[in-house]
DNA sequence: TACTGTGAAACGGTTCACAGCC
DNA sequence: GGCTGTGAACCGTTTCACAGTA
């Protein structure tokens, strides 16, 4: 904030590395913690610490995007929040739709969690027409015929997919065709979609299946 | 099979890089879609293109395990299929527990992917004594002082932590003291475990900042 | 011909080590 | 003294390019 102190060179965040970003949610969930335990301040070794991430890479990463460390001082929790906040893009409020109200789907329209980083789910699709029509922890749930209207009308940024594998290339395709910028999907396909749209997958098997081999060769290596 | 194919070279699984191994799930799902397409044989360059890799990765990748390609031929699916269970591990069962039977776990609970993959959860857990005898879809949930009598009756090896974030770290500690070798946590905190554990981490969040960022810096690339 | 398996080269991310600053 | 920011060295992964094989 001081006035003395060079502003961050712009770096074009095309050429971060992705491994960089994912890192930095970590430690915008960690400062969070932090924050709420009371504490100030926090070096980039006692940060990395809590990751398992070394000091360095946790210096190298913030740096990317400016100079936010205090030297002698560490980073001061409550400020670097903010800044991870806004590189991250979570400063503002976000829209999201969901489509596919299941069992998964409904879980995590419950889940507060979403709401408390700045993810607003406005408006919920399922194929079921029994679904329609109803309303589930405030979020109405729409026909699928409807998608593309209440995606310009609500605009609507990012999609979750949440229906079976089977219809999940499909409605990815509607969504893209709505206009919608980013995906999150849990269907356990691999989405094909045009370059503009950014897209990650949840696959819970995936995760599970991970740990089968880790377990499966372990010889207590780090 | 062929004996006068040399077997492969035993590699030591821990010097294998993870992201390999994360890449080998996707082969396989992939390779379980085109099965059921009733596709016999796909090359390393379709396979790559379906997924988003380059041919040789896909090559380098499996040649880590073994030579399982047929020059002028590509590779067997129902054959890769085969070989990358037995690497992961899940041509055999592997027990799996859930801790926090909350909206999110209830829904894991109804996945049936689990199953389909070889994961079968046999037993949950809870704090809510009011959960506490209750059967979900089959499954019974216990109260919490019985995991780790469960866990070694059961000869449990996975555990999922689906509790909300306060509780997760004192969950995985009693986990780990009831034997178990791998976790994954669907808790939004860093779990802090003893080496020899395995752990995977799952945060919704997180992954939709990943998209919030790639969204607000978007410029068209890939 | 069509494709795999693999050394070698290229690339990119991580760690080191230290100058600079509070 | 304690800590950040960063060029340079290092190291691991990806890509290239081609010999080998059915």
């Amino acid at each position: 904030m001081s006035a003395n102190k060079p502003r961050p060179e712009r770096i074009d965040p095309q050429l971060v590395p992705k491994v960089v970003v994912s890192r930095l949610s970590l430690y915008l969930r960690e400062l969070q913690h932090l924050v709420r335990d009371g504490r100030a301040t926090i070096s980039s070794s006692q940060l990395g610490q809590l990751l398992g991430f070394t000091d360095a890479q946790v210096r190298k990463d913030l740096a990317y995007f400016g100079h936010f460390g205090h030297p002698g001082i560490g980073y001061r929790c409550d400020e670097l929040i903010t800044e991870i906040r806004r590189i991250l893009g979570t400063d503002r409020e976000w829209i999201v739709t969901m489509v596919g109200v299941g069992n998964l789907g409904r879980a995590l329209l419950r889940y507060k969690g979403f709401a408390a980083q700045g993810f607003r789910i406005v408006a919920a699709f399922d194929a079921d027409t029994r679904l329609v029509g109803a309303s589930i922890e405030g979020i109405p749930v729409y026909a699928l015929d409807r998608l593309r209207e209440m995606v310009r009308q609500q605009r609507i940024q990012i999609g979750l997919i949440t229906v079976p594998a089977a219809g999940a290339q499909q409605v990815a395709d509607q969504l893209v065709a709505a206009g919608i910028a980013g995906i999150v999907n849990f269907a356990p396909v691999t989405l094909s979609l045009p370059p503009q749209v950014r897209v990650v997958g949840v696959d819970l098997t995936t995760e599970l299946e991970q740990i089968a081999f880790a377990v499966a060769n372990r010889a207590a290596s780090r």
